[in-house]
DNA sequence: TGCGGGGTGTGACCGGGATCACAATAGCCT
DNA sequence: AGGCTATTGTGATCCCGGTCACACCCCGCA
């Protein structure tokens, strides 16, 4: 198989090893046939944009490798991440559903795997099968949660210092890291945009992340960083 | 008929007014005959809690007449005004459908009618009918992207006044009075809740709007504004 | 008529964090 | 190596808006 960009392809969804532990990618079999037929498999570079918010939905956008970046921007250019999408979330769902514009700007960070389906293809596809349909639903509501999440951090006046500590235990415990004693996490954005993350400046978050390294609470090893005193760390996230 | 709370009650789904231009609401008249099945319906005062986040799901709630008060806190007691609910919204679906806790608290802030439907009822319903489980999709998206403009607003740094001339911007295109040269909004809430709206202290909102109508951008009459430069406030709104 | 409580108006103060302006690195590409 | 650009580190300054502390006002109620 040839490989473009550096990446692996992923040749079908049936045998897709995602398949076992992703929400979408987890259907009957004669339904991922359904949908490999709609499928376009396309392979992108790092940098590429998916989609730009507001923009009128094409259709939906299947990450099958690599990482994709959801931002949100106003018109004087500021933008915020809104997340960091990875291998088996679905992107541009909502839009496609309702037929609004997408909500959010898709750019990807690595080089990936996406598979693309066209709006009029996928909604016939939702509406031949309930199963399909209702899988659906709860992605939506999944992602309707998440945003709650954002809304409820974003909203109630934490400090920058306390949206921070969030970040980073929310990293760690993605790779059921926060288990170990000293956790890693590999720090896969620059301080800005982390700082587009948690809604503050670039300047602060190398200035919060200094003091925590001067309380010996993280520990820097070249772009990974150590999580020494994840106790502290609970503290700050949660400091009311 | 009764009228608990002095309202009067709308007996049923398949006559209600709001069945054209609501969406859940707006079904086929089979489905809606499985949905009254299913449903009970409550009358409830105002003040009344119909959930609390972080609640398990019980089921979903569909406004009738009324209006609730949907809010997020934090554990410190912080909270914060996400929206309010009109009738022909449906509350508590997203929760509902993925099994996780409610992500909002409900308050009545009138005497309601609330049509109730059990969780383990309403996934019967939706899996039994596609049209069903695709309008709740749709339903889902409507809210996924609310949430998003939310962020949005909270997110991009808008300034305190920014916020509080969008949101009067919003709460005046309601009614079509936005069309009018001098549209007026009805204030139903205090400037405590608007706070918790926009995210900032009650003191602010107060000096905020005495700002306003010092520079003759607003007038009051009574407890109800008068937005008399309608091109100013939307200059504060979109303040880069 | 006076009392009480919820909402509103306003001043004084103070701190977190944005912003500006550089300096110091760290990767890179040739 | 040497340069070039992107990223990171840090000080100085400033201002929005949170918080505290009262005064006032409106309205229902005994």
């Amino acid at each position: 198989m040839i490989s473009p960009y550096g990446m692996e392809i992923v040749e079908s969804c049936v045998t897709c090893k995602l398949r076992a532990d992703r929400i979408f990618c987890d259907l009957p079999v004669a339904a991922l046939q359904a949908f490999e037929e709609i499928k376009y498999t396309t392979a992108y570079p790092e940098g590429a944009v998916l989609f730009v918010e507001r923009q009128e939905p094409r259709g939906i956008f299947v990450i099958c490798k690599g990482t994709v970046k959801l931002s949100v921007s106003a018109p004087n250019g500021k933008t915020m991440i809104v997340k960091i999408a990875e291998p088996g979330e679905v992107l541009g769902l909502s839009a496609t559903v309702s037929g609004k514009p997408y909500e959010v700007t898709a750019v990807t960070i690595d080089p990936c795997q996406v598979n693309f389906v066209k709006r009029e293809d996928f909604l016939r596809f939702l509406k031949n099968d309930v199963q399909v349909c209702f899988k659906v639903a709860e992605q939506l509501s999944e992602k309707y949660h998440m945003v709650c999440n954002e809304v409820r951090s974003l909203g109630l006046s934490h400090s920058a210092a306390e949206k921070l500590a969030k970040l980073l235990l929310e990293w760690s415990s993605k790779n059921g890291e926060s288990l170990k004693a000293e956790p890693r996490v590999k720090l896969r954005l620059t301080h800005e945009e982390i700082a587009q993350m948690i809604g503050t400046s670039r300047e602060t978050v190398t200035r919060l992340l200094a003091d925590l390294k001067k309380h010996q609470i993280l520990n820097a090893r070249g772009s990974t960083l150590v999580i020494r005193n994840q106790a502290a760390l609970r503290d700050l996230a949660n400091h009311n």
